[in-house]
DNA sequence: GAGAATTAGGTTATAATGTTGCAATTCTAC
DNA sequence: GTAGAATTGCAACATTATAACCTAATTCTC
């Protein structure tokens, strides 16, 4: 919602990188160097980036660059929710909300690029809801959306 | 639900197929042979399929087997409808309910692999309170589910 | 039916994405 | 300081998907 309109994104790196520093502190992780910057790569905007997008972009900046370095960092990230693997687009794009595990759920718009994040809660409604209809138990789920977001529907 | 329980598969690869034909009729697109068997083969059970998969079976039979014919018949099936892919595993399953164009949404279970599509009315339902809630307008959506079946569940 | 237009398939090569295995280094805890 | 764990560097490789270009089959138009 916010981030599919024009706001101060610096304001979003700096957030997000603090919030980093914290939930490592909390589980007793490393925020090393390489997964800073890749986190910062990932936030440098809000459309979903792919992992050979960030190569070259770390081997400007003086980091090893090459393809287990960016998945290792990206792992990482992934593994401690700081990031979301957007699987429908081979990319990634940084947690909202980070500090506990929960479902991945993002509208990408197809005009602007930008993607944001679901209520959490209302996934979490639904998937409570799906477990009950078909009787199963959910570990984990992946919501996709793509259209117009609520800017690029109004433009020319 | 039921693709999660045993039963009678022959049957539903013969369902498939035939609506399959009826579809194409439809729509005046050509089922062909090729075509064929890849639905034929990604019906073969209800766990998601890898093209790669698809390609020394479609040798087998004596078909050409190289990936671009695997990959053509592939995107001919989820053009009309008749199949899904699952991007979160890079697979294809069949469609249950084809005819229309509706949501991809599937449950899959981490254990015995096989994979049942969600409540496409319920899917419906839940997007439609997305795009209100967040203003949006959505083209397309995807949801993924992992966990355990109701078979699974109960196992030692 | 002949010829043009469209659609489908064959073939080769290559792009894009992601992983494995192992050695070298750095960090942590005692 | 030293042992063990975690992290990184590096090279090769595996998997998934597409591009480009051409031939064959089918359909359309007359
Ligand atoms: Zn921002
Ligand atoms: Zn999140
Ligand atoms: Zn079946
Ligand atoms: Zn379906």
């Amino acid at each position: 919602m916010a981030n599919l309109h024009p706001h101060n994104h610096d304001h979003c790196i700096r957030t997000a990188i603090q919030r980093a520093q914290t939930v490592c502190e909390q589980q007793g992780v490393r925020l090393t160097p390489v997964r800073r910057r890749v986190l910062e790569l990932v936030w440098q905007n809000h459309k979903p980036t792919g992992a050979y997008e960030l190569l070259p972009q770390l081997a400007a900046d003086g980091f090893n660059s090459a393809p287990p370095t960016v998945y290792r960092a990206l792992d990482f990230l992934l593994e401690i929710g700081l990031i979301h693997r957007i699987s429908s687009l081979n990319a990634f794009i940084g947690c909202d909300h980070p500090g506990g595990q929960h479902p991945t759920g993002f509208f990408i718009c197809t005009d602007c690029g930008n993607a944001a994040e679901l209520p959490a809660a209302r996934l979490q409604a639904f998937s409570a809801e799906l477990e009950q209809v078909m009787g199963v138990q959910v570990a984990s789920s992946s919501y996709e959306l793509t259209g117009l977001c609520g800017v690029c529907r109004l433009k020319p």
